[in-house]
RNA sequence: GCUCUUGUAGUUCAAUGGAUAGAAUAUCUCCCUCCGAAGGAGGUGAUGCUGGUUCGAUUCCAGCCAAGAGCACCA
């Protein structure tokens, strides 16, 4: 919202385009903006503010560009383009003028100080809309630009090279990673891609869920019914049975509940035998979970879990009460967050023993110390909103707030029931059961098609095709909204789906390869771009001229699901041009070359956009 | 009970306060003449309810209804 004050309209900047604008032109070394697209906008928008100006709309006396919104319309009859900001100006006070003959009046006065044969239209529509066509060679530039930029289309400075802390996946040692824990870790993953393609120093962190109570549970079930071999020979699959039977069995025995605390209690005050188990417990999980990360394609630049931070568990709670932001209450200690609306955080269970939060406001303290992020983002089920609501306002109260605290959170992966997942009641989907199932269903596939593919080849494309079938099911919903666990949905691989970009990308290669190599078409010197690219050409060239922008929104919202929707419009409008247009058959070379060179171009960006999400594109399917 | 999240075609999901609410899937028709049917063209079908703010509401606000999650010794 923009509020009137005298001397011009003032925005407080929360917009996209604002922050789109006030972004610098050129990064720092190694990085480029897109002065194609970016000179577009800007064009667009100077043009508007100077019609306003020429006008005698009543208007402010000056305008930033900032406060003039630019959307790209969902129907290409509404422009390349498009403004409500004729509406806008009209309601406020002092506008006085129709919507729409402010509108009609702008339009006239864009077109006449736009550059010569930027536009091709400009339109007032009502009820007030302004919008653009851009023309065929402004369109050829835009295309000439991203060609031109490579593999580096789409960078651009958001992020300065600060840097970021983006914790995903921690996974429990000693359980297996069900379908749920898919969600974090890919999430994670991509968000890390996408901000350091955005220029920002990322640190991929697993905070492993190596310290608790549970383990103390663990050493009991262990103590009681484990053998050695047997955890040996499937480590995780048998410290889940154990901690599984535990629960099992405490429902006739409950003071097995406290003989859990008791361990875990004599545990972290430094028992030689129920360390030595912990550690044993902890090198056998990780092994198991780094096979799982290699399947995913998913890596991390920091394994520091809830353990590391034992040590200093004692001195913090001290500190917290010395400092007189805890308080006893029945014999633990708890911070009040009246303040806050929140209710009151425990941080020190009765018996002495530590907390997950306790260990989450260390962690914080560490992170921000060593690394000096401007931004920490943690990537968790929404279901842990309150402790990351209670971190962060303890987190204030200590001074804790050098950076930008985020909970990325999302959805809860539902069972069939519609209840949650839950490893304790052992109904869980696992999440390696999963991933096989989607390579042998790719596999099945591939077995049917005509394309001919060596063995080897055929292993790693189901793969790819299975793997990227699952993350992009993931990639492509809202975090916010919980997710139903669907076998059908997860083994589709025809429409809006990891498969149909992989495929609309092999089949762009396979032209480009038959063509041979690509002449390198001299975009200056072709006046008759239009004749040179069809009209779905031109819809492709629009996709193409968005990819920048959208990765950037990607970022700022933590959103995979904006980028993985744009790639899948991208693909339809690759997939509609080589549909409806002749390339190789085309016999004019300028024409053919023109042709192949968007096609090449488009894509590079499905390739790029597709690589952030995590997903593999290969050169044949 | 309190807090948070979410209610959109049969189903699974989209939609910076904008224009005719988009897709996918299922279902019903068509199409292998540059490249490759994991594809393309078309038909059917939806905003939980009641108000409010706005030129304009799926979006913002209030109430109701429904689902899920969380709420002191788990993580």
């Amino acid at each position: 919202m923009e509020v009137w004050r005298p001397g011009g309209l003032v925005s407080p900047c929360g917009t996209r385009l604002c922050r789109f604008f006030h972004r610098p032109v050129n990064g720092p070394a190694g990085y480029r903006a897109e002065p194609g697209l970016y000179q577009i906008k800007m064009d667009i928008a100077k043009t508007i503010k100077e019609a306003i100006h020429a006008s005698d709309a009543g208007g402010p006396s000056s305008i930033p560009l900032s406060a003039i919104e630019l959307s790209v319309p969902e129907h290409e009859k509404f422009g390349h383009y498009a403004t409500n900001f004729a509406m806008r100006l009209a309601a406020l006070p002092g506008g006085g003028k129709k919507p729409f003959d402010l509108a009609a009046e702008l339009a006239g006065k864009i077109s006449q100080n736009a550059p010569p044969g930027f536009f091709e239209k400009v339109e007032a529509v009502a009820p007030g809309f302004i919008n653009f066509w851009l023309s065929k060679e402004t369109l050829r530039d835009a295309l000439a630009d991203a060609a031109r930029a490579g593999d580096d289309y789409g960078k651009s400075d958001t992020g300065g090279g600060e840097t970021v802390i983006v914790e995903y996946s921690q996974p429990n040692i000693a359980k297996m990673m069900h379908v749920g824990h898919l969600r974090t870790t890919i999430i994670g993953d991509a968000l890390a891609n996408i901000l350091d393609f955005l220029n920002y120093k990322v640190v991929r962190w697993n905070y492993l869920g190596d310290w608790g109570t549970q383990f103390g549970k663990l050493i009991v079930a262990y103590k009681e019914w484990g053998k050695r071999e047997a955890v040996e020979k499937h480590p995780i699959e048998e410290l889940q049975e154990l901690y599984v039977r535990f629960h099992r069995e405490m429902e006739a025995k409950p003071e097995l509940e406290k003989r859990g605390q008791e361990e875990f209690k004599k545990l972290e005050d430094g028992d030689a035998e129920n360390r030595k188990l912990w550690e044993w417990f902890r090198e056998e999980s990780i092994k198991e979970l780094n096979k799982m990360y290699e399947v995913l394609g998913v890596r991390f630049d920091v394994w520091i879990g809830e353990a590391f931070f034992e040590s200093q568990m004692k001195a913090l709670m001290d500190e917290l009460l010395t400092r007189g932001i805890a308080e006893k209450s029945e014999g633990s200690l708890v911070v009040k967050l009246d303040a806050d609306g929140l209710p009151p955080a425990l941080i020190q269970k009765s018996d002495g023993a530590s907390l997950y939060l306790t260990r989450d406001i260390a962690n914080l303290r560490y992170r921000l110390a060593e690394y000096k992020p401007v931004k920490i983002l943690y990537v968790v089920a929404n279901e842990q909103s309150l402790h990351f609501a209670q971190l962060f306002a303890i987190a204030k109260m200590l001074g804790l707030d050098s950076a930008e605290l985020v909970h990325v959170k999302y959805g809860l992966v539902l069972g069939d029931t519609g209840k949650k997942l839950s490893t304790r009641q052992g109904f869980v989907q696992l999440l390696s059961e999963a991933l096989d199932e989607a390579v042998v269903k790719a596999r099945e596939v591939l077995e049917k098609r005509e394309e001919k593919l060596s063995d080897a080849e055929k292993r790693e494309v189901a793969y790819a095709v299975g793997v990227g079938a699952l993350k992009y099911n993931d990639l492509k919903e809202n975090r916010t909204t919980d997710i139903t666990f669907n076998w059908e949905k997860m083994l589709d691989f025809t429409g809006d789906s990891a498969p149909y970009l992989q495929y609309a990308y092999a089949r762009a290669k396979s032209v480009l390869r038959k063509a041979g190599e690509v002449g390198a078409h001299d975009f200056a010197r072709s006046q008759d771009f239009s004749a040179l690219i069809s009209d779905s050409g031109f819809a492709l060239i629009r996709r193409i001229i968005e990819f920048p922008d959208v990765v950037v929104r990607a970022g700022e919202l933590y959103s995979t699901s904006v980028l993985a929707t744009y790639l899948y419009k991208l693909a339809v409008a690759m997939n509609k041009f080589y549909e409806t247009t002749p390339i190789l058959k085309d016999e004019n070379a300028a024409r053919r070359d023109a042709r192949l060179v968007l096609l090449d171009t488009a894509a590079r960006v499905l390739q790029r956009g597709l690589g952030l999400l995590g997903v593999r594109t290969p050169e044949k399917i």
